[in-house]
DNA sequence: GTGGTCTAGACCACA
DNA sequence: GTGGTCTAGACCACA
């Protein structure tokens, strides 16, 4: 489901963290639904099981997923604010990029001509 | 004029490549006009003088800047390519951040909207 | 009666017995009465029957109930140390938390204060 | 400065983390002071450097400390917060248990008489 | 089996 | 030298 490039400058857990966000957000994966075992992932992505491990600790300090020691790990409930807060992050980037762009003369017409490309 | 974060995750060599093509690009410096040696620019950015001639080298190598041995370090005469270099960059990151609000299922237009608040 | 959190750092063997020691202590749960069997607590809590198992060893240990074979679990006649084993438990924890909010720098009087808020 | 006992069910990481922020407000270790790098406290503790990596993670999510990469590790210029936070929990950790004796039918006098002894 | 912690140690970019 | 990332693998409590 998540492809790692093992040659990015993104270490493999930001990719794995970026990967699942997506998974969710597309609805791929669902609320309360169980997801693999740190092993399993580990295994399946080629990966060390601590790196899988780093990537879900801050999966669930971003409330997006819940550990239940022995039972295993699970999608939270409610994971509407973490997809409205990752577009929202996307968005703001995006507007201080067009700002920039602007501030080297170009209209908002230019920018959009070059964007449609 | 150049304000380095020492936390970031971006390189300081990078970040004052970026920095002097921001100055070039907006005007404040200008063809063939004179920059700080390496040392004076280290001392003032309170970085190690190695991490600025990295960040010249790259300004070097991109046609941007020229180093007269004994004289000093100048912008170059054509400096045009440069600006549209930056400016192409920050098309392309703009792009990829569409593409990934794309991937969370928002449509073109909705992007739009969001933009224009 | 007794609310598992399944993603807490404490045991759920601890939490059962915790939560059976509050149910005595406050009344709800009498002298000689007859608890659950390990099995319908276990599905009641959603919870493995061992857990449960590894909960009532303890409880019985601390002389709390006592198991008749065939006849099933019942809470001890005499409960009185029950209690008085909880109160001393409470209170030994109130004193380190004291005692750490002291080596933060601040005197009795100043917690004092804190507390009566 | 800090005592590590091995043996403890707490782990390392947190004790360390805890140790750190006993030192800050108790005046020990001050704002915007260099602290040990990674390797230096790892090898005084007798632990893994890992260990101690895990350790400053945290405090630095908690913006106790700041991490200049390969400038080293700083206690944060504004650490007011930081502590006021950790007294407040303390504070709301005691009061709780004041009441949950109070439940098992204490008088506030009666409380008072036991955390004296 | 599941997650949690920890060690030993390698390799990297950066300064 | 400094922090960042990652691997391989051990051991533990818990369910």
């Amino acid at each position: 489901m998540i492809n790692i490039d093992y040659t990015s400058r993104e270490p493999i857990y930001l990719q794995i963290v970026g990967g699942m966000e997506r998974l969710i957000s597309l609805g791929i994966l669902k609320p309360d639904e169980q997801i693999l075992s740190i092993r399993e992932f580990a295994c399946q992505l080629k990966v060390n099981p601590n790196t899988v491990k780093k990537a879900y600790d801050i999966l669930e300090e971003k409330k997006i997923i819940i550990t239940k020691s022995t039972k295993g790990t699970f999608i939270a409930s409610d994971i509407g604010k973490a997809k409205e807060l990752k577009i929202n992050s996307l968005v703001k980037d995006i507007k201080e990029k067009v700002k920039e762009l602007e501030s080297y003369g170009l209209t908002k017409e230019e920018i959009m001509k070059k964007l449609a490309k």
